[in-house]
DNA sequence: CCCCCCCC
């Protein structure tokens, strides 16, 4: 099978333009894996794909259409793949390859790693080196997958998933703007745009579109419009300034696909972007839009949900999605802007979700003004801002959208929940606590175990609250959990009965009791360690079971138990802490609390330590 | 080429 490998390709493909790229490369597959996603978000998987040609290996990225293969177990570890179509793409200072379309060359079998490939050295080639994409030979048709479950339930609107097919990657496009013109013909992923590649077309559907907005400042003054885009790839914002507003302004409606070539694509501003893409569309003038005839088959609209507890670990001025149910409306307000003196309208509501959250959104303008959502609706958010006024609370922006009842698996999660249980049920508010930590003037410091100890937080009379960045080292295995009353938001201890289970404060009888945390854990940093109480919220986190399960492995499969309390050790997080001193058997000692944990995010260390040395320098 | 998104 080696000699079929193009060996030496990858290196080619990594140094040169694309006029050099080998056509058609055969490459070895030698891992799949998926990358990380947000479980609970609308966006399909993604699969990053290493692939060798025996001397060099790379990194690449498929493109979500061909996620179907991984799921048949054609593209694993081991296959021989045949690369019809990709690109090269830097992400993250690193030269990745797109793979818009493959054959699994699956007479070839699967195969033990052939050769001992090294890795490509990191180029740090400027952006203008991207390479355009190459169209190997022609498109097998038959190589063309009939549908693509992976993709097709994944989206908000596809009503029938299973049977609707997606679009092929690649297709020869049936009545698109340019037909006959020489100009492209194929249909791209728009997670395949890059600056450097103008032969494209996309069928991607308007998700949402905002009004025309003038503006004037020292540069000059025009007016512009945007729109956002989605297909099953992905999304990306375009915009189109003076002239094209008049072109193009009134040719797109919100809701409906369109078939659009011949945009600019530049970088995007990510500050300012609430969509996923590296990239923005701007219209030019030779751009050309046109509406599709078939309207099926794109999704409408692509979610990352945070949840309503999650939102208290996330940055002032994030723009994020949120769904939750609508529990109170409150009436429409007029405020007048410190910055311009201009008066605008609001209306605050608040939603709620199964993390035991409650958040308040601020609406604007007409939207708060017409707001007329009966209570208990499910309500999900796309790219509204994070403030941190009294903790967490969130404000939609004009590119923000609001959508009622939305028939997404979230949704309907959510509504079975509400009705459940979550009707009249309490919920925390982010704003509790962090009213306290306000006093310092920021959400709760990060200090090093040796500060918290040096700085005796915890010794006043009131509660001192800081995050701790530190790894658990030990997690202590008596009394991990007690059997708690199963009645919501009870939780007191219950005594067994001999058959059943009795709650004193609800003076009743249980068949079973729910177990719920009290850990005791050990946490080291470079400066020390600290033995940290955890309850039932944050020992899911930690444990990655409820208290049940495990204390079901503690009574009855020791094996099992041993190997949670090992895979749960030896975790860094940052750990949200609370300092509070309190008397046991007449000593006052302080007692650590974790009130929430959140898991690492290198990036964001990382930015954390930069900033630290150069505030240092 | 916008990129403001408001208040408490």
């Amino acid at each position: 099978m080696a000699e079929r490998l193009s060996v030496g390709s990858l290196r080619v493909i990594n140094t040169s333009d694309s006029s050099s790229f080998p056509p058609n490369p055969v490459l070895q597959v030698l891992t799949v894996k998926e990358l990380n996603s947000n479980p609970t978000s609308g966006a399909p998987k993604r699969y990053r794909v290493v692939l060798s040609d025996s001397i060099n290996y790379a990194q690449s990225m498929l493109s979500t259409q061909l996620n179907h293969l991984v799921a048949e177990n054609k593209l694993a570890k081991g296959a021989f793949v045949q690369l019809t179509q990709f690109t090269v793409n830097i992400m993250k200072e690193r030269k990745i390859l797109i793979v818009l379309g493959l054959n699994v060359l699956t007479e070839l079998g699967f195969m033990e790693k052939i050769g001992n490939p090294a890795g490509l050295e990191t180029v740090d080639t400027p952006r203008q080196q991207q390479q355009p994409p190459v169209n190997g030979g022609s498109m097998d048709q038959s190589t063309a997958p009939a549908n693509y479950p992976a993709n097709a339930g994944s989206f908000y609107g596809n009503n029938s998933p299973s049977t609707a097919p997606a679009p092929p990657p690649m297709v020869k496009r049936p009545s698109g703007p340019n037909s006959g013109n020489g100009y492209s013909t194929i249909i791209y992923p728009i997670e395949g745009l890059s600056p450097y590649q103008n032969k494209w077309t996309i069928r991607a559907r308007v998700t949402n579109k905002s009004d025309i907005k003038h503006w004037h400042n020292q540069r000059g003054e025009g007016k512009l419009f945007s729109v956002n885009l989605l297909d099953e790839s992905g999304e990306i914002r375009a915009t189109g300034f003076n002239d094209q507003v008049d072109a193009f302004y009134d040719i797109l409606h919100e809701g409906q696909v369109y078939y659009i070539s011949r945009c600019r694509v530049n970088i995007a501003k990510k500050q300012f972007t609430n969509v996923q893409n590296e990239y923005e569309l701007m219209f030019e003038r030779d751009t050309e839009i046109k509406k599709a005839e078939d309207q099926s088959a794109v999704p409408i609209a692509r979610f990352s949900f945070v949840s309503l507890q999650e939102v208290g670990n996330v940055a002032k001025d994030a723009v994020i999605d949120v769904i939750g149910v609508l529990q109170t409306v409150g009436p429409v307000q007029q405020i007048t802007s410190r910055a311009t003196s201009r008066g605008f309208d609001k209306r605050d509501i608040t939603v709620v979700d199964q993390t035991g959250f409650e958040m308040r959104i601020t609406l604007w303008g007409k939207l708060a003004i017409e707001f007329s959502v009966p209570e208990e609706s499910i309500l999900a958010f796309k790219g509204v801002k994070v403030n941190d006024f009294q903790g967490r609370s969130l404000s939609m922006l004009t590119s923000s959208t609001m959508s009622i009842d939305p028939d997404i698996q979230e949704s309907h999660v959510l509504k079975g929940w509400y009705d459940g249980q979550g009707r009249g049920q309490n919920f925390a508010k982010h704003s509790s606590n962090a009213s306290i930590s306000s006093v310092s003037g920021r959400s709760a410091e990060r200090k090093s175990i040796a500060e918290v100890q040096a700085e005796h937080l915890g010794m006043s009379e009131t509660p001192d609250y800081f995050s701790l960045k530190g790894t658990i080292v030990y997690i202590r295995k008596k009394n991990v959990s007690y059997p708690a009353c199963p009645a919501p938001d009870c939780n007191k201890k219950v005594f067994d009965q001999g058959g059943s289970w009795r709650c004193e404060k609800c003076n009743k009888e249980y068949d079973a009791p729910q177990y719920r945390y009290i850990m005791t854990i050990a946490v080291g940093d470079h400066t020390g360690q600290l033995w940290l109480n955890v309850f039932d919220d944050v020992g899911k986190i930690i444990m990655r079971k409820s208290a049940d399960e495990l204390n079901d492995y503690q009574e009855n499969d020791e094996n099992a138990f041993m190997n949670c309390m090992a895979e749960a050790c030896y975790l860094p997080y940052i750990f949200q802490c609370r300092a509070k001193q309190d008397n046991f058997k007449g000593e006052t000692r302080v007692r650590y609390t974790v009130t929430s944990l959140t898991q690492m995010n290198w990036q964001e260390e990382s930015k954390r330590l930069i900033d630290y040395i150069q505030a240092a320098n």
